[in-house]
DNA sequence: TATTGGTAGTTTGGATCCATATTTGGGGAG
DNA sequence: CTCCCCAAATATGGATCCAAACTACCAATA
C-alpha cells in the first residue's frame, strides 16, 4: 500500500495520506512531523511535504511553528470544550441549510447508516459510522465555507472522541441512538426547527459526558 | 497598520502584505494571483510565495486550484449570507468567551475605539475601526481555533462590506453606533447574555441589509 | 555541583533549475 | 467565415542544493 503508481496530485495525495493517519490515530497528539521522514515514507521531496502540511494546518489536524516544525496540537479540556460549542452552533446551521436540499434517496441512506450502526459496535467501526451518519445529513448544505468549518471541527475532535469512546466503551450506544433517531424522524418530517433542536441537544450531552472525563487528556505526552 | 514582523519569516511577510492588499481592496474577488508577479513585487522567489498563498488559503482570503494558480473568490450573495449567519452564531460565542476575562482597561478601549468612530467618518476608517472595535471585544477569548475561525469570517467577508459601505454610504452610522453602545453598556454591566443578544442582533440586522442590495456583487469580474 | 558558554548536529526555510499542465494564438480544413 | 486542432508560450508543481535557525550535548568555571 505505498508504492501505487497514483499519478494524481502529489502534495494533495501526501496530505490525504496524512490526514489518513492523524483521524485513524496513528500519529497521537504532540508528536512531531519530521518533513524528512514524512517525505521518504510517502515518496516525494520534502516540497510537496511542505505544502501537505499547510493544506493539514488549514484543516486545523496539525500546526506549523516557525522554524521549530509541525506537529499534532494537543489539546486542553477547555479547548476540546469550546470546539464542542462552536460544533453546537455551526451544525445545527449546516443542517438547516442542508434540509431543503435533501431528497428521500437521501433519507433513505442516512437511514441505513444507522441502521448499521445499530447492528455493529465496534468503537473504530463506529467513529467512521457515526461521522459517516452526520456527513450525510449535511450533503444537501451546499455552501463550501460551512461545510469546511464543520469538516475542520470534526478533525480537531475526533482523537478525543476515540479516546472517550475507547475509555466508556459502547454503554451509551442506545442514547446515540435514540437522538439520532429523532433527529432523523424530524428530518422525515421535513421541520428545520426540530432537527436543529435535536441536533444541538445530541452534541451538547456529548460535550457534557466528555468534560466530564478528564482523565482523556492526561495521555502521557 | 500592523506591526511588521521582523527581519524573521519571508513567506509570513509575503502572506501579511497580500493580506493587507486584499483586505484593503487592492485585489479584487476573482483576480488571479501569479505566484512570479507577487515573488517580483515583494521580493524573494516563488517558494516562499506558494507557502504564503497557502497561508492565506487557510484564512480563506484566496481559493488554490490545483495547475490552475491562486485567486481572490469572488463569492455570490447566497454565500456571504451564510457567512453572515455563520457570524451570527460564532460571534457571540467568541464574545460570551471573551468577556470573563477583559479587563476595565479592555473595556475602556473598546470605549475609545467607539469614540474615535463616531467622529471620523470616512468609509475606509470606519471598516478599520469598526474592525477594531469587535476585535477588540473578544481579546478576552483565548481559544485560537475560535478566533481563527472570527478572522476567517471577517476576512472572507471583508470585501462585500466595503463595497456595502461604498454603495449606502455612512447612513446607517446612527444605528451602527446605537447598536455598538448597547453592547458596550451590557458588557459594562457584565451581562453576557444581553452582550450576546445585542451582538446577534447587530450582525443580523447587517445581514439583511445587505441581502437586500444585491448590486453589490454584480461587479464586472 | 549547578550554571553558563560554546560547538557540533539536525531540521527547517529559501533559491535555482527542470518537468508538466494549461492556455492562447494561429493555421488549416470544412 | 467559422470551427477545430495543434503547437508554442506561459504558469504552476516538483526536485535538488544551500543557508539559517533551533537542539542537545559537553566542557569549563564560579
Amino acid at each position: 500500500m505505498s508504492d501505487v503508481p497514483a499519478e494524481s496530485a502529489a502534495s494533495s495525495r501526501i496530505a490525504q495520506a496524512l490526514r489518513d493517519d492523524i483521524l485513524k490515530g496513528l500519529i497521537a497528539p504532540g508528536q512531531r512531523l519530521r518533513q524528512e521522514d514524512i517525505a521518504e515514507r510517502l515518496g516525494g521531496s520534502r516540497l510537496p511535504v511542505r505544502e501537505a502540511l499547510r493544506i493539514l494546518a488549514a484543516e486545523g489536524l496539525v500546526q506549523i511553528e516557525p522554524n521549530k516544525g509541525a506537529r499534532v496540537p494537543s489539546l486542553d479540556p477547555g479547548e476540546v470544550e469550546t470546539l464542542y460549542r462552536m460544533r453546537e452552533r455551526l451544525e445545527p446551521l449546516a443542517l438547516s441549510e442542508s434540509m431543503a436540499n435533501l431528497s428521500s434517496t437521501d433519507l433513505a441512506e442516512i437511514s441505513d447508516i444507522q441502521r448499521r450502526i445499530e447492528q455493529g459496535v465496534d468503537v473504530t467501526e463506529f467513529l467512521i459510522l457515526d461521522r459517516e451518519f452526520h456527513m450525510a445529513t449535511y450533503t444537501g448544505c451546499s455552501d463550501e465555507q460551512l461545510m469546511l468549518s464543520v469538516v475542520r471541527l470534526w478533525n480537531s475532535t475526533q482523537h478525543y472522541r476515540r479516546a472517550f469512546m475507547s475509555l466508556t466503551g459502547s454503554g451509551r450506544a442506545q442514547i446515540v441512538n435514540a437522538e439520532h433517531r429523532l433527529l432523523m424522524e424530524a428530518m422525515d418530517r421535513r421541520d428545520p426547527e426540530d432537527a436543529e433542536l435535536y441536533l444541538l441537544g445530541h452534541i451538547r450531552r456529548t460535550r457534557k459526558e466528555l468534560v466530564r472525563h478528564p482523565e482523556i487528556f492526561s495521555t502521557g505526552s
